[in-house]
DNA sequence: CTATAATGTGAACAGTGTTCAAATTATAGA
DNA sequence: TCTATAATTTGAACACTGTTCACATTATAG
């Protein structure tokens, strides 16, 4: 059904606040989020605000949520522009973009993946529903290269602990989920491998100690994909 | 030199509000970290601690440095606990010792590799110090099984790229590390590996895909010493 | 044209970090 | 022990923060 004139006049101020936090955000980092100084920016008495969000944790969670699918979207975005090439490209290009997107959006990442609002957290039935959107991008690719042959079991990846399978399993039936738990697997591994390179860097703890973290990235992805059995020189 | 009287009493009261500190982020989060939160605990006027630290970023270096310090304190003692058993055994008793201390002083934890405190960007040329003793702990037995022949160069990791070994290189000669540039290299692999893993599973991000993340983590600390070529079953 | 709902205002409250002059306390020297 | 000096502590003030509330304004629908 289509908004009313009323809904969507109010839909297109909750858009105003939302680009007037992304804007100061940009600027001042996450601590610029202040609702204070959203309104000052839209010309708006504070007060006004909680017409549109019922407080600010409720308009983090809403940035939260765009942030986190438009990381999906880039994600996606990746995938199709390296379309034509092989399910193996394609997933490079994939884990090359989720570190490019943290960087070129430090502020929306640090929203997602830390926790930079004093007295805040991001409820979870909200939250989780989105990133298993981006992280369903990386598994689709690694089940296509499993169903391929294109990755073979080797160890130590061939085999996974129970519980985790189990859970896996789960997961998949609940969800409805058109991947196998190995691929899962193998995405959880590969997704946790890179977050912490991109994490460390982020905070400019990894550079003091390899230098160069885009070079060490691209060989983790690389190295990442060796260990878990790609047979195909990349 | 000994310190004086006066030194003394300052260094006490400097104690007493960094405890006062701690007490209230581990009970309110980083978030309950106030000025003002801390005066009132010690019975102060806020602005009678501006003589102890010059702001609330000062006292927040500190509490950092400490943390930075007691982590690596962590990692030592896991390896001493271990001196027993093989530089394997003590390997995986640091790693996991790693994990133990984030998911038991999270707050600590995020203070140093988080950026919970809006606004506040730690100095790196105080930070970097404390991030490198521990980290040493874990390159330095890897050196050990490297020099003992237990890990031996597999694909892929039997290469690193140039950059990065130019860059471990010259740390090695500035700093004089006394191990070599593969096991810094390593190390950087490992640190990064399961630094990710404690990032996701502190905010929650993990469980909701693999289930149990101890069971997850151990699984990865087993597969990272396979991968890296460690021959030994463990 | 009017009743009603939505929207915006402005003041207030309790909290925050920080600065500053003044008052207090402790130390060191004669 | 008394005093001059330094260290410490106080309390008020300033500019912020999120949030609530009664009130005024505006727009919508009947």
């Amino acid at each position: 059904m289509p908004l009313g004139r009323v809904e969507q006049r109010r839909e297109g101020v909750r858009e105003e606040i939302k680009q007037a936090a992304r804007r100061l955000m940009a600027e001042h980092g996450t601590a610029g989020l202040s609702l204070r100084a959203i309104a000052r920016e839209i010309n708006m008495q504070p007060s006004g605000l909680y017409h549109y969000y019922g407080s600010l944790d409720e308009l983090i969670t809403a940035l939260i949520v765009e942030a986190f699918n438009a990381l999906a979207d880039a994600l996606e975005a990746a995938r199709e522009t390296a379309a034509g090439q092989s399910s193996a490209a394609q997933l490079i290009a994939v884990l090359q973009a989720y570190r490019r997107w943290a960087m070129t959006h430090p502020t929306d990442f640090q929203l997602i993946y830390g926790n930079p609002i004093p007295g805040y957290a991001a409820p979870r039935e909200i939250t989780v529903p989105p990133v298993i959107r981006g992280f369903s991008v990386i598994v689709g690719l690694i089940e296509n290269l499993l169903q391929s042959g294109a990755l073979e079991a080797v160890p130590p990846y061939d085999h996974m602990p129970p519980e985790i399978e189990a859970r896996l399993q789960e997961l998949i039936e609940r969800d409805g989920y058109p991947v196998s738990a190995r691929a899962l697997f193998l995405g959880a591994v590969g997704w946790t491998q890179l977050h912490g390179i991109i994490m460390l860097e982020m905070f400019n703890h990894l550079q003091p100690v390899v230098g160069d973290a885009d070079v060490f990235y691209r060989a983790q992805v690389i190295n990442l994909l060796k260990t878990m059995g790609l047979k195909t020189a990349v």
